[in-house]
DNA sequence: TAGAACCCTGGAGTGCGCTCCAAGCAAGCA
DNA sequence: TGCTTGCTTGGAGCGCACTCCAGGGTTCTA
């Protein structure tokens, strides 16, 4: 059980394997190939490197950039990080802790419960907002019906 | 029904009533109630006011603003659009609306339901991101647990 | 009547998360 | 061989949502 392993290898752990991934061990992907796996734009993912939120990228013997499916594997999970609305900079915080190796194991565990509080939070504010919504919308619709019924 | 009950004055359409409110006729706020009220700055309330968010909040004999039980509404209203992630340009899009009358009603309608949408959309994002954290919580918990019987 | 605390304005500044630029190297192909 | 397309870097720029500042007027309390 290695650090890599347990953040960065196990799909399990970030969703479903995408399909179109190619099979370890030719998993070099360029950095085009990445953006259309993923979304994010070039700039971006060489961003996320350059501020320590990626692990260091293999590279081509040119310096080209080869991403492999763990990154990929990190990728997706810090895109469910970041739909929390966890600040980029607690995502680093947590690449570090990766890093560093098995003992920040309980400090991974802490933070992780912490945003998983986080996004239960979120999950009620937005239910209370919904709830807010769907009245706004009711009284919307009510009035819609009611300016019909003038018309005719 | 006038555009200001609909959107402004009608309070179950924010939320329940806050405690600490005046009666309709003497209900005269300063900026720093309002500010202990909703929780927002002083700043942030000129500056919603500035860019068209708020109406035309009622001053002083001396220009001071006095807010009022509907501008409470309103930014309780604005507070839950904000929780959604809406761009303020979008609900300042929404103020202008309902400033303009009666004959926005329908645009109003599509816009909250759009909004709706986006934020079941949200709800189940953040659902999905919550699997992938318990996911990694309850690995994490494990290797807690192997590492603790390791050392005895 | 003094002093503290509050409020006003337009405009500038801040922090975040990208986003783009310039200048150059590299790879595939007709 | 040239052409196109793609990749490299450090650093500058951008849009959003505030946040603050300077310089002045107002209101409250003792």
């Amino acid at each position: 059980m290695t650090e890599t392993t347990d953040t960065r290898t196990t799909e399990t752990c970030a969703g479903p394997p995408q399909g179109n991934r190619r099979p370890d061990g030719e998993d070099r992907y360029t950095i085009s190939e990445v953006v259309a796996l993923t979304g994010l734009t070039a700039h971006t993912l060489r961003w996320y490197e350059r501020i320590g939120l990626m692990p260091h990228i293999d590279r081509s013997h040119t310096g080209q950039r080869r991403y492999r499916n763990r990154d990929l594997d990190w990728l997706a999970l810090v895109g469910k990080l970041r739909l929390t609305g966890m600040p980029v900079a607690d995502m680093v915080r947590y690449a570090e802790l990766v890093r560093a190796g098995d003992h920040t194991y309980t400090e991974r565990f802490e933070l992780l419960k912490e945003t998983r509080e986080d996004v239960l939070a979120r999950i009620a504010e937005l239910q209370g907002t919904l709830a807010v919504l769907d009245r706004k919308i009711s009284f919307y619709a009510d009035a819609g019906r009611a300016l019909a019924s003038e018309r005719t």
